[in-house]
DNA sequence: TAGTAGTACCTTGACAATCTAGGTAGTGAG
DNA sequence: CTCACTACCTAGATTGTCAAGGTACTACTA
């Protein structure tokens, strides 16, 4: 239930990330920030979430890791899209389009 | 994690529920139908979802429960919104618009 | 050179919401 | 008298997320 103050619309994490990656390899720990930075701070994702869901994605096949170094100079695993990664944004968008669609409508009934 | 054809977005539930409830005076079973139908087939509530979602919102006070008799003359359970429910629907409304916009915001970027 | 703030990773355990899959019992139509 | 449907209910498993902990390295500053 959303308590007026969750983080995240539960289900929305995996294509939130997918979503990151399609614009720019990243980190793990700069996917976090880049998705509250482009929500404006409305989203958060806690690491607690974020690098299992890595690890879930990687197993999938929707994204691929490799080590690197950080702009701060600090060893860093960078991600980056899958093909497969790609087709899977897509499913989930228009999944997503298709839901809140649906919860707007109940919203709007009257 | 929205499987193409998930049934529902996660944490929604109450508050499509609240909301039915706002327009009329429902029984349980009915619920599940409404929502369906204003979503236009795209919501779908399992039984096994509903019922509970009922009793932690009765037992929150959002909502009253009255035995009685549906339009098919059969028992049935009528719940009705209270004015706390009805002050907990516009909070969820909030949140998922808040939420809702964060999550589109993510995916127009660019 | 010691301390601190920040980056970046990771894991464990608990919790809460939903679904699956069962069940009961009554009604009304054929 | 059987069948489809209405209407309720529950147990158990699964799943996603969060809270709260941890390690280790870098860069700054005092």
């Amino acid at each position: 239930m959303p308590t007026p103050d969750t983080k995240l619309l539960q289900g929305t994490l995996e294509m939130l990330i997918l979503k990151a990656l399609s614009l720019q390899s990243l980190h793990g720990y700069a996917i976090g920030q880049r998705i509250k930075q482009i929500s404006e701070d409305v989203l958060k994702v806690e690491e607690g979430s974020l690098y299992p869901a890595l690890y879930r994605m990687e197993r999938q096949g929707w994204i691929k890791a490799e080590w690197g170094i950080s702009e701060n100079n600090l060893k860093a695993k960078f991600y980056k899209l899958t093909r497969a990664g790609r087709k899977r944004l897509e499913l989930e968008e228009e999944s997503w389009q298709r839901l809140a669609d649906a919860v707007f409508k109940v919203l709007a009934a009257s």
